[in-house]
DNA sequence: TATAATACTGACTAACCGGTCATCTGTCAA
DNA sequence: TTGACAGATGACCGGTTAGTCAGTATTATA
C-alpha cells in the first residue's frame, strides 16, 4: 500500500521540519514517487495530516482507556498508566514530536477540532482514573486540578526524550510520578479548577457519538473484513446495538475479541463507552 | 518609532494566525504602511520575530529573576513567583500565545537557539529559588524534578487563560500552586532527574556571557542614552568591569538604578549574574 | 526658496506552493 | 501481437510569498 509508505515518510519529515514547512514535493521525493502518485492516495495535504493524527491517536487513546477501564488493582493502575504513556511516546517519538510541535496551530480548522477531541477524550480517561483511584468523594474538590497536574507531568517529562535522545528508565520515571501524583491527590486542599470552570472550556464537542455513527463504522468494518472471530463478534455487537439482548459479560467478551485487531480497536473503544462498560 | 508599531501589530497577527501564516503584506496593511517601510525597520521577517522574542523574554526573565534574587521572605517568595508569572502571561497574552504556538518549531535555527537560551535561564532561576526555599541540602535529590514540576504547572495552567478567555483568580491560582509545590518539595522521595541527566541536555549554551560581550552591550546603551543617573551608573559599572574598585553594596545600588529603565534592565540582569549578586 | 537628506511607496521579481491533467508505461487477457 | 486499462508521471497552472529598488513625498538645512 502506497498510503502506508507516504504516511511513514511524511511523519519523519513533519517531525523534523513541521507540517507547513514540508512540501508535498519533498514528501514524494523522500518516498521515491511522483507528485501525482501522492494525490492518488490522498485528496490533499490536509487529508494526510488528519489521517496521520487519527491513525496514532486512535491507537493511543484506545490503549490508555482500555488500561484504565480494565485494571482493577488500584495500586498498580497509576504506574501502568504512566508507563504506557511514556512507552508509547518513546516508541512513536516522531509522531510525538508532531503532536507537540503542531499542538495549537491554527493552520487548519479540522486539525484543531480533531486535536481538541482527542484531548477531551484523554481528559475524560484521566478523570475517571482519578475518581477510581482515590474515591469519587475524597478527591471531589481537587480532581480537576489533579487531571491538570497529571497532564503537566506528562507533557514536561515527554519533552525529555522527544527532544533529547536520551534513553530513559521508564520504570523509575513512572514510579517517581506515581509518588508525586499520590502526594498531590491525598494532601491537596486548595482547588483551583472548579466544576464550573471546567464547563466553560469543555464547550460542546464531546457528546458521545450517536448510535447511528457507530453503526456506520461497524458496517464499514464488516465489509472490509475477512471471515473471522472478529467479524462474527462485530455482527453480534451490531445486533446488540439494535436491541439489547446480551448481558454485560457477553458484551465485554465480544469487545475484548475485537480489541486486539487494529482495525476494530476504535470501535471497541466507542462501544465500551456507549455501553458504559 | 516605526519599529514599535510594527512589532505591536505583528504580535497581534502572529497570536491569531501564527508566524508562518502571517505575511509581511498583512502586517504592513495592519500598520497602514507600505511593504518597503517594513524593510527599513527590519532586515527580514525572521529578524522581526527574533526581536519580538527578545523584547518580551528579556523583560520577563529579568523580572522573575529579580524577584527571586531580592525576595528574602521565604514564605511569600513562591506565591509571588507564581503570581508574577501568571500576571505577566495575562498581561501579554498575545505574546504568550505566540510562545506556545511556535514553541518548538524548526522554521528558523536562530529562533530555536533563542528559545533554548531563555528556557535555560528560567530553569536556572527556578532552581535557585528551589534551593533557597527548601534548603540546598534537603531537596538536593529531588530539586531537578521540582523544577520540572513547577514548569509543568506553569505551562498547563497558562493554557487556561491563553486559549479560553476566562478571567482568572490569580490569587487563588497562586495559592493553590504554592500548596502543590510545597507538598512535592517536602514529601517526594523518588527523584527521576539526576544531576547527570540534567547535564546531558543542558548542553553547552548557557555559559555566562563573557565580559567583552557585556561590555559591548553597555557601550551600545551608553551611546543611545541621554545624560541621566542611569547613564552615570552605567559608566561606573563599566569601569567596575575593567577593574574591581567598588564594594558589593555600591554595585548593587548601581544595578538597582539601571534596573528600572527598560533599555538597561537586561544589562542589570547580566551584570548581577556576572558579579554573583 | 532652493537644495540636500531622509522617509516612504508599491510595482516588480524570482521562487515556491498545492493541486491538476494530458501523457506515458507496464501488465495481462484475448 | 494487439488492445485495453489501472497506475504512475512530471510539466504546468494559478496563486502567494519574501524581498528589492527606482522613484516619489516629506522634512531639515542653508
Amino acid at each position: 500500500m502506497k498510503k502506508q509508505l507516504i504516511m511513514e515518510k511524511a511523519i519523519e519529515l513533519f517531525a523534523k521540519q513541521g507540517f507547513e514547512a514540508t512540501s508535498v514535493q519533498q514528501i514524494t521525493e523522500h518516498c521515491g514517487i511522483s507528485k501525482g502518485a501522492f494525490y492518488l492516495s490522498f485528496k490533499s495535504k490536509d487529508e494526510l495530516i488528519i489521517e496521520i493524527i487519527d491513525h496514532f491517536m486512535i491507537q493511543f487513546t484506545s490503549e490508555i482507556d482500555y488500561l484504565v477501564r480494565s485494571e482493577r488493582e488500584e495500586e498498580n493502575l497509576l504506574y501502568k498508566f504512566y508507563y504506557a504513556i511514556f512507552n508509547s511516546f518513546q516508541k512513536h517519538s516522531d509522531f510525538g514530536k508532531i503532536l507537540i510541535k503542531e499542538q495549537s496551530r491554527s493552520f487548519n480548522q479540522d486539525f484543531i477540532v480533531k486535536m481538541r477531541y482527542y484531548d477531551r477524550l484523554m481528559d475524560k480517561t484521566i478523570l475517571s482514573m482519578v475518581e477510581h483511584l482515590y474515591g469519587d468523594d475524597k478527591v471531589k474538590e481537587i480532581k480537576y486540578d489533579l487531571v491538570f497536574c497529571i497532564k503537566g507531568f506528562m507533557s514536561m517529562y515527554s519533552q525529555l526524550f522527544l527532544f533529547y535522545n536520551v534513553p530513559l528508565d521508564l520504570d523509575l520515571l513512572s514510579t517517581s510520578l506515581v509518588e508525586k501524583t499520590n502526594l498531590l491527590a491525598r494532601n491537596s486542599t486548595v482547588p483551583f479548577i472548579s466544576k464550573g470552570l471546567i464547563e466553560v472550556f469543555e464547550e460542546p464537542g464531546l457528546e458521545k457519538l450517536t448510535k447511528d455513527q457507530i453503526l456506520l463504522l461497524i458496517n464499514q468494518a464488516i465489509e472490509e473484513m475477512d471471515e473471522s472471530v472478529e467479524k462474527e463478534s462485530l455482527v453480534l455487537l451490531k445486533e446488540q446495538l439494535h436491541e439489547q439482548t446480551f448481558g454485560r459479560a457477553i458484551i465485554k467478551g465480544l469487545l475484548e475479541n475485537i480489541r486486539i485487531h487494529p482495525q476494530t480497536k476504535w470501535i471497541s473503544y466507542l462501544l465500551g463507552s456507549f455501553f458504559n462498560l
